[in-house]
DNA sequence: ACCTGAACACCGTTCAAGT
DNA sequence: ACCTGAACACCGTTCAAGT
């Protein structure tokens, strides 16, 4: 019943501790483990109770959820530091990057791919953010006549949706760099 | 143990209405339900009881993977019927009636989302036979220059992953047509 | 040869007791 | 204010008994 998130509320130095670990154990075992990462390996491997890990994420999607919130958040900052580039290489390099720094990240894939179970409220505010420095490069990139017309933030997002998958369902391969070629430039012949 | 396909037997006239029920009655609840839907109520909905359910389908995975086998021999079955247009509007085509034919289909789109999962051997000889019917009108539509250079089945399995993944992400909605468009066309201006 | 459903196993979640 | 883990609930799967 309690809504505020709890990296907003000041935690005891123990508890702040204990839901980092929590946190970096739930990254480490998706990812090792893929959807069978079980809440008792994590707690487990967090070194803390299984009621622990449920007073920080009282659901097994809660905890994924904060794992995709903080990826969203990682986002934003690669957006923001190209923001001032040539507009199409900015949008290209976005792409790369943020898929590049999810490429490892199984828990994120897993938790993008099963999306209606997510629960999105607490990653909304996030993906708020990054649609606006995206936005704004893409409008750019449209002006410039370097990105077809009417291109917008939710055909991004669908974009690196459809890398997530690829990324989801082949494993370690370097397939998604095609699939990006291939969404940026087209199947169809110039 | 039993590694014959079930539908290559010669079932008992009941066993084999049984089977086509729990098939029914599978799509049917995935499509209402997605991933919750229980194998419990798919046994009801069939009027059967949970132990004929296994004796079909030895587990939940290989019931989905029977649905997508089906339709990926659908998927041949379109791809032949256009085998001999004009290789650029028939690998359209191929792509556009295949997605339509699993637009309300959940549960064949939960299948192709958690694909590590999936008991792939079942599909492989289905996909073998779609890759060398698709590969032929792929293989046309590169040497007419309609299609760019290099475009492969494996490519076009990735486009059609991503068609579905967007249709899972927003049920019910058209996105995954703007999603092929972009995929046929590109992102980037001409 | 096939069907049935009670029983089992596994894993997400809760909550009473502890510091 | 936070932690713990035994106990519970749910659902996929098995198997002994039935036709």
């Amino acid at each position: 019943m309690n809504v505020i998130p709890a990296e907003q509320r000041t935690l005891r130095a123990d508890a702040r501790r204990n839901r980092e670990r929590i946190l970096a154990s739930g990254r480490d075992l998706f990812a090792r483990l893929g959807p069978e990462a079980q809440m008792d390996e994590i707690a487990a491997h967090a070194g803390v109770g299984i009621g622990t890990v449920y007073r920080h994420f009282p659901t097994k999607e809660a905890l994924l959820t904060e794992m995709v919130r903080v990826r969203f958040q990682e986002f934003s900052e690669i957006a923001l530091s190209v923001d001032d580039v040539d507009p199409r290489e900015a949008l290209e390099t976005i792409m790369r990057r943020s898929a590049e720094a999810v490429e490892g990240d199984a828990g994120f894939q897993l938790a993008m791919m099963g999306s209606n179970e997510l629960e999105w409220e607490g990653v909304e505010q996030q993906k708020a953010a990054l649609a606006e420095v995206v936005g704004r490069v893409i409008s750019r990139a449209v002006a410039a006549g370097a990105v077809r017309e009417g291109f917008t933030f939710e055909d991004f997002a669908m974009v690196m949706c459809g890398v997530t998958a690829t990324m989801y369902y082949k494993p370690g391969s370097a397939d998604w760099r095609r699939y990006l070629e291939l969404m940026l430039h087209g199947v169809c012949a110039p």
